[in-house]
DNA sequence: AACCTGACAGCCG
DNA sequence: ACGGCTGCCAGGT
């Protein structure tokens, strides 16, 4: 019968894990972008899940430019984050925050 | 199949 | 400004 998608559904997440390792490779020195931010662009699934991604294939991309809604640094490694901005000149706030305003950048879903 | 966890985001106190 | 709870969705145990 058929089974044309044995697996349909890992397929469409992979499909996903390339999205977002994309639009991180999109974000350039000095700028930033959130886990929603990617979420919206790729459309699918929530920042919730770019997170999950980054996790398990984070190493591979800038992941130190990929920061919480309100400007915080990631979950983890903040200090190995912070190291990266202080270096490519990312606009950073006293409070161990990014200036989002003056750093966010939206990536798009482009295909790379 | 059920429950818990998770590089988040938004709202409330 | 800060901490805590809830909501959303997929993965792991």
């Amino acid at each position: 019968m058929d089974p044309v998608e044995p697996d349909a559904r890992a397929r469409a997440w992979e499909e996903f894990v390339e999205a977002v390792l994309s639009c991180v490779e999109q974000v350039p020195p000095g700028r930033v972008t959130t886990y929603g931010a990617i979420a919206d662009a790729v459309g699918r699934h929530g920042p919730r899940r770019v997170g999950n991604v980054m996790s398990r294939h984070g190493g591979a991309v800038p992941w130190w430019r990929v920061v919480r809604a309100d400007g915080t640094l990631p979950a983890c490694h903040d200090g190995e984050a912070r190291q990266h901005h202080l270096e490519e000149g990312t606009p950073l706030r006293r409070s161990g925050k990014v200036d989002l305003p003056a750093a966010f950048f939206q990536p798009e879903s482009g295909p790379a």
